[in-house]
DNA sequence: TATGGGGCCTCCAGTAACTGGAAGGTCAAG
DNA sequence: CTTGACCTTCCAGTTACTGGAGGCCCCATA
């Protein structure tokens, strides 16, 4: 199939399969006009790795993923160690940006948010007290 | 105060700020020799900038921050008005990250995670089934 | 005066993961 | 034969820095 079609069935921008082509995570085959021809287990890998990049999992974390994937004879726990340390990753952000969230809702809370130029939100920017 | 030790005062490498100066953000002078010359006013704006940074706001509203910062005129609803729009963002991106956190420790804990190939994490990767 | 060690400068390149656009080849339909 | 959709490559831009090379500048010490 062309790569306009595989780009429909996995859900993913043609650019963004050239680029992936580009940086090896797959390898689709080219007709004699320079065409790429992309074979099911293209489409599959590419529906694999639309779906680990939505859950926030790196290129190379892909690359991992894919690499495992492949192998027949690997471990369910080597995965299962790649998940863990991402979602490890994912419960630091989220406790990173609920933090920020407490802070900037209170500074908004503080502000007026009339027409005077009083602001407490530019002043705990400039100099916070107590964050 | 040579560019060390506004760096150090202001809790942002040497390099941050040389770049801050490239995209506009500080102006600071310079000596005969080349050397930049910070006021304290440029101190004052980089920490303001970091801690904004630090809250998640992008280069571009620590533009409009400054902008706001330097207008003495500027109502406080404007500024309300950019933090709020951020504070959804933070918001949204908190959300998603909840979603990834579900599936994905949905997956983990359906994986046995011992020395047997089959897994579901991969499973699930390959073909999501609800979700 | 020479030397050594910081600190400072600029410029270039690279990061992550694409995205947009230009210039041009290819194919099927009318 | 032309039109238009599709395909190709290559280059540049995005965000917010970061690292390194190569080279001044300044101060202290021998």
């Amino acid at each position: 199939m062309n790569i306009k079609e595989v780009a429909t069935r996995a859900g993913l921008p043609v650019k963004t399969i050239r680029y992936y082509e580009e940086i090896g995570l797959i390898a689709p085959r080219r007709q004699a006009n320079g065409y790429r021809v992309f074979a099911e287990t293209d489409l599959h890998k590419l529906a694999f790795i639309g779906r680990a990049r939505s859950l926030g999992f790196t290129i190379d974390d892909c690359r991992r993923l894919l690499a495992l994937y492949d192998d027949k004879d690997r471990a369910s726990a080597d995965v299962k160690r790649l998940a863990r340390t991402h979602l490890v990753e994912i419960g630091t952000k989220i406790a990173e940006l609920r933090a920020m969230q407490r802070t900037l809702s209170d500074l908004v809370a503080a502000c007026a948010g009339d027409e005077r130029p009083d602001c407490p939100i530019l002043g705990g920017l400039a100099a916070p007290s107590g964050g």
